[in-house]
DNA sequence: CACGGAAATGAAAATCATTTTCATTTCTGC
DNA sequence: GCAGAAATGAAAATGATTTTCATTTCCGTG
């Protein structure tokens, strides 16, 4: 965990939801840090990496991350607006644990997410 | 519905599923079609825009398409070879749908994929 | 058929988020 | 204090997508 790490951490905390990297440098260094846009995006990649962080595609495919509170779990995105819900997930565990069983794999890993728009929109 | 828009109708109908941009222009090129990328962009667009094609965002934020009402599946797919079973959904459609009901999102979409390592490997 | 404007096409350039490169700076353990 | 490792960031590279713009194809009308 290194300084550029511990600063990125901190703007997602203020933030308290999702937000882009490029907004999040804007942010650092409208509150006085000193980072650089590249540091911004090796930080995150290394908080995706390490589960710390979640990160999640727009539906113009910018990447947008947030802190992850929680273990595993799902999400529910406005195509629109990009807001999210976590979602409950455990019948999709269910489910994909059956399906691969019924075929025979092993360390079984899965990837859900569900879109649609939001009531806002 | 212009000559590009039709071609790249009839890849998505031989496709079957999602495919991105440049691989729809890659099959059509192999096919023996004469289109330009950018055609297929704009079709694809279009299309999207009149709802006849649906649009979403893999992980890594390459945008993929494909024909709405294409009874979707999924895949099973092992993370050392890479071969592909197509599994069973309704499980998973359902709790798609009931996740999005329950907050009150329309037009619900999603994608999902399970990972493992298959009896071979 | 011929003409003219509108729509379609695609090559090349522009855009933009993200990644990579690489030279410089900061740490760390000894 | 010092060498080697890790971190940093500016600038260049990348890659998907969009825009520009000149050319071609369509189509209706005379």
């Amino acid at each position: 965990m290194n300084k550029s790490e511990l600063k990125v951490i901190s703007v997602l905390e203020r933030v308290g939801g999702f937000a882009s990297a490029q907004q999040l440098h804007q942010l650092l260094l409208r509150s006085g840090e000193s980072i650089g846009l590249t540091s911004v995006y090796r930080a995150l990649q290394s908080l995706v990496d390490d589960k710390i962080v979640d990160q999640l595609r727009k539906d113009d495919g910018e990447a947008i991350y947030r802190l992850c509170g929680e273990a595993h779990h799902h999400h529910l995105v406005c195509k629109s607006c990009g807001s999210t819900v976590e979602i409950e997930g455990s019948a999709l565990e269910k489910w994909a644990k059956a399906m691969a069983e019924e075929h025979g794999y092993r360390e079984v890993g899965h990837l859900a997410e569900v879109f649609g728009i939001c009531p806002k929109c």
